[in-house]
DNA sequence: TGAAGTGCTGACGATTCGATGAACTCTCCG
DNA sequence: CGGAGAGTTCATCGAATCGTCAGCACTTCA
């Protein structure tokens, strides 16, 4: 995110958080341009009206360099910003104020449409493995030694996220915002799901290889 | 875009800048022939019924004056005005009612064949097979087992979009935006259309072999 | 060793979701 | 006008899924 409003981009930050994203924040464009440059984030979220360099000029060399998704802020009634926002390339606009839900909204449809059907070129892989199984995460598919395993939406997402993260150890809380995106709630459910999901995937369920139990404080992936 | 039909321009104008086009809109013949060759756009969708000068005219006068890439709107079944307006130098028609979709997918191929340095994915077959369906985009026709199958506009726009994207797991929203074009809406209009299409397609619509339901995600197309 | 803490299991309502049938709107035509 | 066909919306039903809880099993550590 690009913003030199603090107020703004605090508040997104910890809004965009919340919904499992990771939110970098860069108050100028030169220093915008330096960072996404050197290490391309998935999306940017630019202010038109930013210091140093502005967010055309910012979304231009973006652009140019790399097709980084761009959606970009505008004070309201700019319309002629919107269409040279479009032409340079950017992939929608919000105009300001906006609600923290509507921009969230618009960058899960502009990363939906970029991984999207109609353009797809896969840079990313959309399968996951580790060891016999398999998740394909387009196709919404789950396999075990080529076996298709059925597994219902949640114990999908659950295991998504795992495999991105593996050996990564999480709290059952943190699964709780990341996946179910309850900011609070009853742990246990957790539990309960990955006992299903261990039925389901392990070849032991008793014994699980994959989804690991890390006592006293959650689960972990194993690959 | 010359389409004196509001509802279709709008539709179509807003599902193009959403693909990152920008999109002008005249409503009859005379102001598109003078903005267009005031302003050269990079390519003209031009419908064939409009007021003043008949969209043969405009594309006429068009192509004598600039390599205007053109795509003309024709009423269903007016063969005739397809080859009238190819031999005016029309790079491609497309009938109505057509897709949002079909009509960004024709927009890009004649870009790219232009030579306009659009990023797209690769050239969309004509016709599409799996299994003992197939269907051709062009004729607009589809068969089971040679059988020929009465689809409607929907289902076969619909059934096609599912067709390109083989396995693929599509949300209602999704299919809802790319094949009706609807930013929003009911989403249980793409659930009857595929009951209906269902009906039509799979030789057990109750235990739906191509058009299958993913839970708590949305449909997916099996080869 | 045993008590406290933590995770696992099985079961049971509550909820959500998809399929279905039908009503309703809109357009096209005679 | 009015009837047909297509598309959309709505209410309902049944099934899949979800969240919760209590009891049990295992781990840890005094």
């Amino acid at each position: 995110m690009v913003e030199d409003d603090l107020t703004v981009s605090e508040v997104v930050t910890r809004y965009l958080e919340r919904e499992g994203f990771v939110v970098e924040v860069a108050y100028d464009g030169a220093v915008a341009l330096e960072r996404a440059l050197a290490d391309p984030p998935e999306l940017v979220v630019l202010d038109v009206m930013i210091p140093s360099v502005d967010g055309f000029e910012v979304c231009r060399r973006l652009r140019a360099a790399a097709p980084v998704p761009v959606i970009m802020l505008t004070a309201r009634g700019e319309e002629a910003d919107r269409i040279v926002g479009l032409e340079l390339g950017a992939d929608d606009y919000v105009s300001k104020p906006f609600s923290p839900r509507e921009l969230t909204a618009r960058i899960k449809a502009v990363l939906r449409r970029a991984g999207g059907a109609v353009a797809t070129a896969g840079e990313e892989p959309t399968t996951l493995k580790a060891g016999v199984l398999e998740v394909d995460t387009v196709a919404h598919e789950a396999r075990r030694d080529g076996e298709l395993v059925a597994l219902t939406s949640r114990e999908f997402d659950l295991l998504v996220h795992l495999m991105r993260n593996p050996r990564r150890a999480f709290r059952r809380e943190q699964l709780l915002e990341q996946v179910w995106g309850f900011a609070y709630g009853d742990t246990s459910t957790v539990t309960v799901h990955v006992r299903r999901l261990r039925e389901k995937v392990e070849a032991d369920p008793a014994d699980p290889r994959h989804v690991c139990t890390v006592w006293g404080v959650g689960y972990r992936f194993e690959p």
